[in-house]
DNA sequence: GCTCTGTATCGACGCATGTCGATACAGCAG
DNA sequence: CTGCTGTATCGACATGCGTCGATACAGAGC
């Protein structure tokens, strides 16, 4: 196989579990452990204004983004860092300050599974 | 281009909107509204108990269930019934009742993203 | 008709969550 | 050290949501 080992690099993600998603779905049935740690995952992004910083982050140039580049989604600031925790809660992203910006970018281990679930066609 | 009419076939779906999602969330900035309609569909999603009855429907032979074969996710009856009404209102089930018994599906309109975005591999 | 079973709705409860203003913290500039 | 700007945390508020028991509805069988 190609997964030998399910423990994925711990690598930069300090803050929340690095994602283990996701078991097919339709493939057959979920077991409770699956059901909680993708319910994790997508309630992380049930909600609009995540989905859309976390969209922002991941298309960024670079692959990171500074919160200064993303925070005008038309919600406050504080509300702006509150979904960004949130975010790194889940595991989907990570934070590096640089100076006085702190710089997101899509968490490693993320990368393969979202690119499969929600891109499917990333550009050349 | 592809898409020449956004108004997409209601077909079978009178309870939910027909899921519109998903463009790609790492290929480009999400719009508002776009933005609205993935995360209404990621929320239908984030609860496990959710999560595992549309496991259940998704996976079992012949593409339909009778709630009773499903309903023993470890909550009561009317949380079940309220469970599968959400998954109903955010387009991602039909219901039919055919005698004593009703029997949810996986939407038509969410097969081909289902598969897609959480499958990957649907089997031969 | 009545009764029994499967499913949905109702009403209520407690907890989680999105939002904000106020405030604290971190780093740069002077 | 003193500001100033970018980001995070705090506290509070209103709303949403998961859950349940009680109840209503639908269909089959008597």
């Amino acid at each position: 196989m190609s997964n030998p080992s399910v423990r994925e690099l711990p690598l930069l993600e300090p803050d929340g579990a690095a994602v283990p998603c996701c078991p097919p779905l339709t493939a057959g049935e979920l077991s409770p452990e699956d059901a909680d740690r993708m319910a994790a995952m997508f309630k992380a992004l049930s909600d609009p204004v995540r989905l859309r910083l976390f969209s922002r982050v991941a298309s960024h140039p670079g692959g990171e983004a500074c919160v200064c580049d993303i925070a005008d989604v038309g919600v406050s600031q504080p509300t702006v860092s509150h979904h960004l925790k949130r975010l790194r809660e889940a595991g989907l992203l990570t934070a590096e300050r640089r100076g006085t910006w702190v710089y997101y970018r899509v968490a490693p281990s993320v990368v393969a599974a979202m690119s499969a679930m929600l891109d499917l066609r990333s550009r050349p």
